[in-house]
DNA sequence: TCTATATTTCGCCATGTAACGAAACACAGG
DNA sequence: CCTGTGTTTCGTTACATGGCGAAATATAGA
């Protein structure tokens, strides 16, 4: 019960569900997903620790920059939640939208994206 | 992405994940509920009117009773979120010793059950 | 109609949480 | 070993939420 309850929380926030959509695509560093949620570094990497704590995502570090994935091997209360939220926002125009913001913040490389903002 | 986060909150509280395992198994009155969760009534009827709205249950009215109980015609996300939760807690204690619970509260009739405590 | 009972609504309080900015930390490059 | 940059931690604030008891509502039965 305490995993399951840790897992909904931590998708009972409206912008951590928009972060795993957003890595259902590709792996992505803490800049880009602060561009794109727009709100402040410290939000943002609180969020990204609650969905880690959940097991929902995984850190990668390189260099300065930390990177945020799916995880490699999800366990199988992971891949059901992340199979829920794929399948429920499948045509979700938050979600659309953010996918082509961050199409847009993939066209610029990391040292210029994150000097202008943080 | 409205209902969905509807339905992620409503299951982000633990004594509303144990309502929706326990109606699993069977439709169950307000009185049998409020036996359960031992909590204030008033408190019970909050998170009946949440799981409500999130569309996760149904109520039916029969004399001075309020009956609840899983939907008849779900949608997909209310299938797929009872799904869920019914996935990751099949062997899970609390829920466990709910089910013996509401079998000892059921042996007893509505009326005798509900004198004693409301 | 009056009373008793099942449930909900309301008002309150304590706790939890999302947001921010400032400060701390970690690492790359001079 | 500094300095600059990316990220996290900490402290604060505003708001959301879960809990309760009291009052309101609805219905059954006398």
């Amino acid at each position: 019960m305490f995993d399951f309850m840790t897992a909904t929380k931590a998708i009972s926030d409206h912008n951590r569900v928009r972060i795993l959509s957003i890595l259902q695509e590709r792996e992505l560093c803490v800049c880009q997903i602060i561009k794109m949620l727009k709100l402040a570094p410290s939000t943002v990497s609180k969020h990204l620790f609650i969905l880690r704590q959940a097991r929902l995502i995984e850190d990668r570090k390189e260099g300065r920059w930390m990177h945020y994935r799916l995880p490699d091997n999800p366990t199988d209360l992971t891949e059901n939640i992340l199979a829920l939220i794929q399948d429920s926002l499948k045509n979700d125009e938050q979600i659309e939208s953010d996918n082509k913001l961050i199409k847009e913040i993939l066209s610029v490389s990391k040292e210029e994206l994150c000097q202008t903002q943080n």
